[in-house]
DNA sequence: CCGAATCCGTCGCGATACTG
DNA sequence: CAGTATCGCGACGGATTCGG
């Protein structure tokens, strides 16, 4: 039946939400889409990051097959690592997020910003969890 | 220049995917799509979920513009939730985002296998945390 | 240069109990 | 029926330190 049909959906998309939605792996991933890069060039380029995170982001992307990691003999020794076809195929779909998300995002700030502007309504949380949000969504590296 | 661009799409796509990424938004998101529900409703329609968690799901969404809280006037009074116009051209995108997660799934599963199945090579983690990956990933209710 | 290993603070989440 | 309030744990991210 129908439910079927969903759930499958439902799963492999969580699946897919699960693997990018910690806190910087679609980043990274997107800072090596363009070019294979190595280790530290991709720290400079995600700014913010630390080793370990960025070494667990490409761990994640890696055991996904979204990431190809290959050692470069030169000297001293290097890590390259690059997008793999798998991956490229990803940017499709995410692309298409984007560009959704570029155009609406306008209409969703204002939906938060009349849903903060009534504390009395409905409101329960004494507006601390909201903070974070509106920063972080305001946030753009201009 | 480029990066311009690209860091403006990367914000707002992770502005997205912040909304959608944690345990229980977007499966709530989904459980609404086809048809407004009740609190208890999306409940049974959504195993496992406590009513703190569907509470916090509906409250993001509902910030977000994604769906829509509507008191109905019976007895007792209840509360209907239905996703919004903006909610709803969010399908689409995602929906596209789904299909190509169903394609890809079989290879990103076999990635994920190749990759667990070489302890050897430089696999630093002690299969720990490998393990609820997995699970999570087969998971699929049938 | 490319990580691995450890400690630690924070927060999401689940379980439970209570309200109108 | 539709939530709110509180508690406790476990996972996650950040900072730091050590190794090949």
């Amino acid at each position: 039946m129908l439910e079927q049909v969903i759930s499958s959906e439902v799963d492999a998309c969580r699946v897919l939400l699960d693997q990018l939605a910690d806190k910087w792996t679609f980043t990274v991933f997107l800072a090596l889409r363009d070019q294979p890069h190595r280790f530290n060039e991709l720290r400079r380029r995600v700014p913010g990051i630390t080793q370990k995170a960025l070494t667990q982001s490409l761990r994640r992307l890696e055991r996904n097959g979204m990431v190809s990691r290959r050692i470069v003999e030169t000297a001293p020794p290097g890590v390259e690592y690059s997008v793999s076809a798998i991956g490229k195929s990803m940017s499709e779909p995410l692309d298409v997020l984007a560009q959704w998300a570029v155009r609406q995002l306008p209409s969703i700030l204002a939906a938060q910003a009349q849903f903060d502007s009534r504390p009395e309504s409905h409101a329960h949380s004494d507006a601390a969890d909201l903070a974070d949000y509106d920063t972080v969504t305001v946030r753009s590296r201009f």
